[in-house]
DNA sequence: TTGAAAGCGCTAACAA
DNA sequence: TTGTTAGCGCTTTCAA
């Protein structure tokens, strides 16, 4: 068993609550008691307990972030950005990786918010369409969402009485960056290796893609957009048939890094040089982009600063629970490098 | 504020213990008792407060996972093997990033400690030399350390009195095969990309890659090796001096899948094919080992494997804090792809 | 099979 | 400037 305050308290001969005074800097007290304190307290070796400071004061000082899997190294950025933050404002941060699966989420939530964490942060799921939280099963707790679309915030505030707050990237015009370079480089024909629909942020890059093009007059047909699981194992193959049926595609716009990679590897297979023959424009800007055979030219999102806004945010909500907290768009910004 | 086990009671008409037995599952309660227990939780939507419950039991099912930067991909991994099997156990994990600064992992650890996590995963930083615990103010906590190296478990030892206990891949037959593969490969001049040292795990590499060479009679010397931090800016310029200082080099043994990347720009921008002009191995297996081109030969350590043995080691560990326990060497396997 | 009371270690109100 | 008292919501004796 540790040492507890009643213990600091009789070893300076002071009343338990002098000691919580000087442990938490409050009130005002005479120099001389506050060092007899110190002095204990250091002798002693007291460190407060808070687990029962949590329980008296309701405040855990423990976020929790929901997010699909900490290994996809942009998750991982976005975390560092939320726990840097957090720690500057006394926070820690409970990460609990949901593998994109409903279950384990609610699972996650539900055991979080059993008065673990003072709030949440989440990446609405991917793969799936987003489903109003379970109002009987899911705890009503200050959450904080990244890069949802208007279309789920939508579903979500139908289902909720609080305004919900959601921190975002500038996707579309992320994406519209990365097209109209293309483009200017003098790309006509030009496909889409895209992420699985009903994909929450796949929507924002697919309208930037036909966008530009019509706006150029350039072809664009649904069938220049190949959909796959984000995994390099499937990008390759993919993106081999689509540029087997579309031998005029000169430029390829990746839903992701990992995509673009995989488009790297089926211009290798079929020998097209990278970016003569086939120009690749990828999206997140993840640390090894730079690092590939030719660099990735790609789209960056400031994903720290995603992080970064999210706990802010998240800080002023558990705050103030019901106010509303307005968020700037996050700018996107493409990254030229070797692969255009 | 939130339903409390006492308002279950008086809506279920028991006494507020019958409640906590049906909530934890334990004790002989009557099937009409447990229903109607169980309704008025539902009814409610009760969810006890772990704070209350931790402050009672001395336990709060949290443990910490202090590690240099979450965003390496390789700690990433390791940080889901602890995280899988903690949950598996009803632990949650928090993560605290040390940027391997000495101050940050102290002032985390006494965070955590204050009776926050119930024990604490670690690895030793990297680029400095162990120091033994600072006993005045480090705390005493179930510990389990990962991929430490004997010197620096022994420092430990001797400044703690209970056991230590360290999980560890076998790193020195990891850099064996890797050099091994190399010389089977009919390499007779091979360098080596090595980390900075001090580094605790810089050693069993270099140890191999020289025993290796001298067990086959081929040219060894401390100038085939260039020390340097694994960051991929510093490594291109790196490996084009070593290889420009050492035309005969027809390979190189790089410390990690990074530096190795490094080692591929080099390549490229000397003309040099891979691997036919100079053969590249990495070590870590990082997700993106696989992805680039070409794809990297490299020694695999089962990092996730890492994490499930610390987190269980540390679950008996939390249980027994006395007691010694005994974890294999995890096997270390090479993974030959096109880099050589 | 169920309940009453005590207390985990702390902070919050109110006194002194 | 300092102390006293009463809980926070739960589990743990012990008793019924």
């Amino acid at each position: 068993m540790s040492i507890t305050m009643r213990e600091v308290a009789e070893h300076a001969k002071v009343s338990i609550k002098t000691v919580s005074r000087v442990v938490n800097g409050e009130g005002e007290i005479s120099h001389s008691t506050r060092q007899r304190v110190q002095h204990a307290i250091t002798q002693l070796g007291y460190r407060p307990n808070l687990m029962a400071r949590a329980l008296v004061t309701q405040r855990s000082y423990m976020i929790g972030f929901l997010v699909a899997d900490i290994c996809n190294p942009f998750f991982a950025e976005v975390s560092r950005g939320i726990q840097d933050t957090a720690k500057e404002h006394g926070y820690h941060l409970i990460i609990a990786n949901t593998d994109d699966d409903g279950d384990e989420e609610l699972a996650a939530l539900n055991a979080l918010s059993a008065r673990l964490v003072d709030g949440v942060i989440k990446f609405n799921r991917q793969t799936t369409t987003p489903q109003p939280p379970d109002q009987q099963n899911a705890p009503d707790i200050p959450t904080v969402y990244i890069n949802s679309t208007p279309e789920s915030l939508a579903t979500l505030a139908a289902a909720t009485q609080s305004p919900i707050t959601n921190v975002s990237a500038d996707i579309y015009k992320g994406a519209r960056l990365a097209v109209e370079h293309l483009v200017a480089k003098g790309h006509r024909h030009i496909g889409m290796l895209a992420g699985l629909a009903p994909d929450v942020n796949l929507m924002r890059r697919r309208r930037a893609y036909f966008d530009v093009l019509r706006e150029h007059g350039l072809p664009f047909d649904e069938s220049h957009i190949v959909h796959l699981l984000p995994r390099l194992s499937d990008a390759q193959a993919a993106a081999k048939q689509l540029l087997l049926a579309n031998p005029q595609f000169t430029a390829l716009f990746c839903y992701n890094d990992v995509l673009a990679l995989g488009a790297m590897h089926a211009c290798a297979e079929l020998g097209r040089k990278i970016p003569s023959d086939c120009a690749i424009v990828g999206f997140d800007d993840v640390e090894y982009a730079a690092a590939v055979l030719p660099p990735l030219t790609t789209v960056r999102i400031p994903k720290r600063e995603l992080g970064r806004q999210a706990a802010l945010a998240l800080i002023q909500k558990m705050a103030n629970p019901a106010a509303k907290i307005n968020l700037p768009l996050l700018k996107t910004e493409l990254i030229v490098r070797g692969s255009t």
